[in-house]
DNA sequence: CTCTTACACTAGCGCTTGCTTGGTTACTCA
DNA sequence: TGAGTAACCAAGCAAGCGCTAGTGTAAGAG
């Protein structure tokens, strides 16, 4: 709704607190504190609480849509490219903005209903695209199974990595990606590194 | 430690209530009335909140663990029933012990430290079984890749299914684990169903 | 017949929670 | 210059929180 570049920031430190806290732990005075405010004037930017935690999933899920619908405009119709950097987007979406993600993850059970129905609109506009690109790959052969299966199958590993993926470690999220792609894909791997 | 009747029937009604409220939002007042008891009297079987919650994770990954290791005893040495047994076992034990496997995965950030030292050990220790089952489809050549990412992919993509899969549909768990086994072993599948 | 143990109760303390209210400040634009 | 508005603050309310203290009761052990 609003989106003036105060409550953008505000969102953004939101973020960071729901990650480090959980959302139920983290009290509104603690949010107005890390914005510098009193806990009265956070009202002022959002109607309650809920509100905030609202924002910051739209926020991270409004990116990553974007993100993955540039990707595949900009990709070649070769199916395995596009599955790989469908891959690629994802994990470097989940990484840049992490916070949102990782609230988006984890944090959704604490959406109130209305805001879960609005909001699950966003994600499966994201898992559809990932079906397609599935379809694709299925359609050209490269991989098998269950469209949906394996879509999830994908998602569910490529989502776990905020579990334990260290950014300052040696590997890229681009060699997560790949590495993906060729556990499934085993024949393309056979020769390569 | 304690391990009464009494004790472990509370702590599975405790674990339903962590999976549909959230290990903050459900009170001790609700934990009691959920047992028949009063709230005081709840602190008799729990020194506090925090303990209840490392009884149910506890007892999820303690069971998790014993039926790994008894699927391992009884498998053949062949590094493909293995792994296809070990992922039935994982979905096996995630559905039918599903509240306290949720409450592992999605509340594990609420444990204090010590709880969660303890705790880490039992689950290291389940995943040190997987690596060990991934080892050998290495070894012989079944999948290929980092031991620790396809260990972790598929630990993600099996610990994922929590999120969207409807035991009263059409699939059993061990449609699961085998679609998935199919999908990282492709060559072994290209003749099959 | 007593002592112990397990389990439950009532009552409430001290604190924190999300949020409201009524008023103040600083900036924008006619 | 003065009206309008966005952003903030001080103060606090009502409700709910985890947990404690002190007591009661029934069953089994000696």
């Amino acid at each position: 709704m609003n989106a003036s570049p105060r409550r953008k920031e505000l969102t953004r430190l939101a973020a960071q607190l729901f990650v480090q806290e959980g959302f139920d732990k983290t009290t509104v005075r603690m949010l107005a504190q890390a914005m510098g405010i009193k806990s009265g004037s956070l009202f002022h930017h959002f109607k309650d609480k809920q509100e905030i935690l609202a924002a910051v999933i739209e926020e991270g899920t409004h990116n990553a849509l974007a993100i993955a619908r540039r990707t595949l405009e900009s990709s070649p119709p070769d199916p395995e490219a596009r599955l790989r950097a469908m891959a690629r987007a994802h994990l470097e979406t989940l990484f840049t903005d992490r916070n949102a993600h990782v609230v988006a993850l984890f944090e959704w059970r604490r959406l109130d209903d209305d805001a879960k129905a609005h909001l699950s609109h966003l994600r499966d506009a994201y898992e559809a695209l990932w079906v397609d690109v599935i379809d694709e790959a299925l359609d050209a052969g490269l991989i098998h199974g269950d469209r949906f299966l394996v879509s999830r199958f994908v998602l569910g590993a490529l989502n776990w990595t905020v579990r334990w993926y260290d950014p300052a470690g040696p590997r890229t999220p681009d060699d997560l990606a790949d590495e993906l792609v060729a556990m499934i894909m085993p024949l393309k791997r056979q020769g390569g590194l």
